[in-house]
DNA sequence: CGAGAGTTTGACGGCTTTCAACGCGGGTGG
DNA sequence: CCACCCGCGTTGAAAGCCGTCAAACTCTCG
């Protein structure tokens, strides 16, 4: 099996939309976002990974959103052709698919919350689930836009949102992009 | 390859959370509705699936949505380790899953707009993508309830905004369940 | 004809957005 | 070594939009 590996720093695109797709890049170690720049200028926010999570499924065209390193990470590529013809990998790949689609569908229900502080409350468990937490403590290696643009809300709203919840002990900051959840949040 | 086709009228239950997966069910006519109930009751609309569409892709556990008929339509139901075991099948399972990918995509972006016109506005572009359309005529056999759980807003949201539209001419009403777009709503 | 589900319309209040100012920390260059 | 600057985060005040509650209307189906 063809696999070369590549590190990113923190921050660094892995790929671009409009990219043309070869191979498959699956996340080694680290965790990453994508999104998609809109018509109007905005970001959208559309997954996290952690890892183990493939970062698109694009054989042949063009990629159609971004890809960018949250924390240092590894990403292995692997070639299409050869992980299609193989009948395990195959069924192995339609997992990790069938993974991100119900990823994608929490993320939908998340969205349709209508307040600000379930929204989060929200997030904060898919975040868990996409990007690994060990009990009550987590990762959250977002700045406060990147949450926005992950929750359809503003980044002054999550600012607000977090410095209550810092007050109520919800959530407390444990370390720069480290936190705690408290009871209120270890609801799933 | 062993298929069998069901048949199913308007309103009816195709499949329900809970059930276990046996076979996947692919839409040879007509449109159905994919949603979940959360734990509070809401009903969460997650996708819309027109002819040609897979309903889900769950081949062992259980499944985690409901599927229902929005119009008259027929079911193949595949048995899923033929699918799998066929390398050709396998790819084109894998293109529908990109494809289904794409469309949730799409939803994410619908609900991170922040006003509702915007918001009803993608969710037309993205129902006459599901659905199929003619021009600027569309089906939309779906209650404003059932609007109002797909775009996050409430039906009286969706009520009022419709019937602005109407005044301006942006959506016309042609009969139950048809309408014609205006310019303003044929932009992508 | 009656019943019930779905839809429309109105008034009001609250929550989030928007706009604005300020604080903080790290990196750069003098 | 220190001053400056820029990105990021925090906080405040005001306005607007949508959700909520409530009532009346329409259409379909029995």
């Amino acid at each position: 099996m063809t696999v070369s590996v590549i590190e990113f720093g923190k921050r660094r695109t892995i790929f671009a939309a409009g990219d043309k797709a070869g191979s498959l890049p699956k996340l080694i170690s680290g965790a990453a976002i994508l999104y998609t720049i809109l018509p109007d200028g905005r970001r959208q926010v559309l997954d996290l990974a952690g890892a183990g999570d493939f970062l698109h499924f694009e054989t042949g065209g063009e990629l159609d959103h971004f890809a960018e390193a949250l924390t240092p990470c590894e990403v292995a590529f692997y070639d299409a052709e050869e992980l299609l013809s193989d009948a395990d990998m195959a069924g192995f790949l339609l997992e990790q698919m069938r993974d991100r689609l119900g990823f994608e569908r929490r993320h939908i229900t998340l969205l349709s919350c209508k307040s600000a502080t379930e929204r989060l409350a929200e997030f904060i468990d898919l975040a868990a689930d996409c990007l690994g937490a060990e009990n009550d403590v987590m990762n959250l290696p977002l700045t406060r836009q990147q949450i926005a643009d992950f929750t359809g809300l503003t980044l002054e709203t999550v600012s607000r949102t977090f410095a209550q919840w810092q007050r109520d002990e919800t959530l407390t900051k444990v370390s720069a992009g480290t936190y705690r959840r408290g009871e209120a949040l270890l609801a799933a």
